[in-house]
RNA sequence: GCCCAAGUAGCUCAGUGGUAGAGCACUUCCAUGGUAAGGAAGGGGUCUCGGGUUCAAAUCCCGACUUGGGCUCCA
């Protein structure tokens, strides 16, 4: 990064802290007896937790609060620090009546940490130096507002850029589940209105391509009360999306080696026990007693049981790797409060896969899934960054498996990162399965948000939970290892950032219709052509469709344009007499060509070989 | 699961204690149309569900369900 480039973000993270400190100030001019908890820096701007008990703000009250805010920005007072003994600084949270202040200090004096989370740290006028015992803590005063804080700060109040706050929301003190709610107040903030403006403009149009509201509109899937919350229902065309990214997945690992398996959607709760899987998400499950009282689980993954397809007999290292695939849905028992559109889900199909291989055969395969998952992603548009997840040696109950094994497995998924990427990836700590580390790939859809996509994932734990072996050269029984892989993840996931990248406008091997064939009227001459048309490119594998209501050409364009429909052709005299088309192209597809002359047949073909190489662009 | 907000026709929404509304969609009729909405008529709602308050509840209160924004969680 430059210098001036580094200095505009240390600026900016200053500008957003000195707004969270003004908006505490605001909220306490207005509601005197408001509780503090901690008001951090977050992407694109800020927060602070509150606490008014029984009388909770809401967003009704950000008119106000922003006044209020804009007053004490008018008055450029001067952000001072000063320090405290701790013994001090607990004396004033104590007679500010500010507890959650309290128990942060309390907590430092104890252990010289605030032992929760980063973020406190952060928040606290800490100077975690070389020694951990914290004498002094700093705080910065803005006119009558003293708040415990590191800083750093503007100079004064007046330089804070251009800020809006945007939503009231809960949250955990401290993010534990058991700690009290507060509220937490969000802002966004930037140097300059322009940038703001900017941004604000950026959520408009995420929220026009919201997922839920483009399913919806395009009638891709559905939600029941009666089917149940996070249970997606699809429709004929939100099908073929499914069935068309599946096909381009599978068909890319075929050409890998992988073979297509099939399983049952429930187990018995053994395998979850010899998994290691019970004892770390048995609340997760949808459980299923059998009349006989055997208990059974709907499946919330796929490997337990693609092991014993490979464990139905002995195998040789000859035969290895063994690589498996299906496409098949999961089940997850997900809380309420989760669920949002087809981004989390009870019921999720997963592209999975599983390769059982020795320990040199991973890096081979695990760079055959990177090269799936170069070409899907490239083939989609998204740009992809690598994170490498690892455990977290700190909390050791949270996996399985020696540190030792950690240690060697890691170290091998590692060299295949930088084989790949140099050192150009993030570092995941504490995001690996308890069963192993991940490579992780987030994709960089059209407005610049990422999204978590695909993972590889080596597994040495569960080959020894269900006894996985090969007999090797010497003929002895040899321990064997997982790769576990999937490209899109969750489909039904994957379709909501696909949906929300294209904005809804798919390239034509995509589309749920590829083109629609609009007649002028109802008469025979016209209605035959269109038949005709339509049975030929039906005949080429197009999914092509006839309009051919009793409406007005201009309403059935408009209808085959609202559903993002590739390529339209209004049919008429003209048509049947010349038989030659004027497609109406969707405009992102191809601008200058439209309503060129076309043979049937060149039209269709061009169309078909498109769909077909899965090329995003026309070349008619 | 927790905090907050919302739920009115298939969809988008108006209606705030006194007989349920609009646009689109749907059906029928008229018009037979040339590249983003032709015209008319009609059908359709126990106002999510269950309790309560009230002479009277879509409207107020409680609970459940569903949805949204977060928190927590995510094999």
């Amino acid at each position: 990064m430059a210098d001036n480039e580094q200095n505009n973000t240390d600026q900016l993270y200053a500008m957003r802290h000195s707004l969270a400190h003004i908006m505490a100030a605001a909220i306490q001019h207005l509601w005197p007896e408001v509780k503090l908890g901690v008001g951090p820096v977050v992407e694109n701007g800020f927060y602070y937790d509150i606490d008014l008990g029984k009388n909770p703000l809401s967003e009704e009250d950000f008119a106000k609060i922003e006044g209020e805010m804009k007053k004490i920005i008018s008055a450029d007072q001067p952000f001072q620090q000063s320090d405290k003994t701790i013994d001090q600084a607990i004396d004033w949270a104590k007679a500010e009546r500010q507890p959650y202040k309290q128990e942060l200090l309390n907590d430092l004096r104890r252990s010289g940490t605030t032992v929760a989370q980063d973020l406190d740290s952060a928040e606290l006028g800490l100077e975690t130096g070389d020694d951990s015992k914290v004498n002094e803590v700093s705080f910065y005063t803005n006119g009558d507002f003293t708040d415990l804080c590191r800083g750093p700060h503007v100079a004064s109040t007046g330089r804070v850029g251009a800020f809006k706050l945007m939503r009231v929301s809960g949250a955990y003190w401290r993010g534990k589940e058991g700690n009290p709610q507060m509220q937490r107040i969000y802002g966004v903030a930037f140097q300059s209105e322009k940038e703001l403006r900017q941004h604000l403009a950026m959520l408009e149009e995420a929220k026009k391509r919201d997922h839920r509201k483009l399913g919806q509109e395009l009638d891709l899937f559905i939600f029941s009360d009666l089917i149940g919350a996070g249970l997606p229902l699809f429709t004929p065309r939100g099908t073929v999306l499914r069935r068309q990214l599946d096909n381009f997945v599978q068909e890319m690992r075929d050409e890998y080696g992988y073979q297509e398996v099939s399983i049952p959607h429930i187990t018995k709760k053994d395998a979850y026990i010899a998994s290691g899987h019970w004892q770390k998400f048995e609340h997760e499950l949808f459980r299923i007693t059998t009349r006989e009282g055997h208990e059974f689980a709907m499946k919330p993954m796929n490997c337990p049981h693609h092991t014993q397809i490979y464990a139905a007999r002995s195998r040789s290292y000859k035969e290895l790797p063994i690589r498996y695939r299906e496409t098949t849905t999961c089940y997850r028992d997900e809380q309420t409060g989760e669920l949002s559109g087809l981004s989390r889900v009870r019921a999720f199909a997963q592209d999975d896969a599983h390769v059982f291989c020795r320990t040199r055969h991973i890096e081979e395969e695990a760079l055959k899934v990177w090269d799936i998952i170069d070409r899907f992603y490239g083939s989609l548009g998204f740009d992809l960054t690598v994170r490498f997840s690892t455990h977290d040696p700190k909390s050791t109950d949270a996996y399985s498996g020696s540190e030792e094994k950690w240690q060697s497995s890691e170290d091998q998924l590692l060299a295949i990162v930088k084989q790949k990427v140099g050192d150009n990836y993030i570092d995941g700590v504490g995001e690996a399965a308890f069963y192993g580390p991940k490579i992780d790939f987030m994709a960089k859809d059209a407005i610049g948000r990422t999204w978590q996509v695909a993972t590889i994932q080596l597994d040495f734990n569960q080959p020894e939970g269900f006894d996985l072996t090969c007999v090797n050269e010497d003929g002895e029984r040899e321990r064997i290892v997982m790769v576990h892989a999937a490209i899109m993840g969750s489909i039904d996931r994957f379709l909501s950032v696909y949906i929300e990248h294209t904005a809804g406008k798919f390239p034509v091997w995509l589309a749920p219709e590829q083109i629609r064939l609009i007649t002028v009227n109802q008469e025979d001459a016209i209605t035959k052509f269109a038949e005709d048309v339509a049975r030929r490119g039906k005949k080429l594998g197009l999914r092509i469709t006839t309009d051919n209501t009793n409406e007005s050409v201009g309403k059935k364009i408009r209808t085959a344009e609202l559903l993002k429909v590739p390529y339209s052709i209004v049919i008429g005299e003209k048509e049947v007499e010349t038989g030659q088309l004027m497609p109406r192209i969707r405009k992102d597809i191809e601008v200058n060509q439209q309503h060129e002359q076309h043979t049937v047949d060149e039209f269709l073909k061009t169309v078909a070989h498109e769909a077909k190489s899965r090329v995003s662009k026309t070349s008619l």
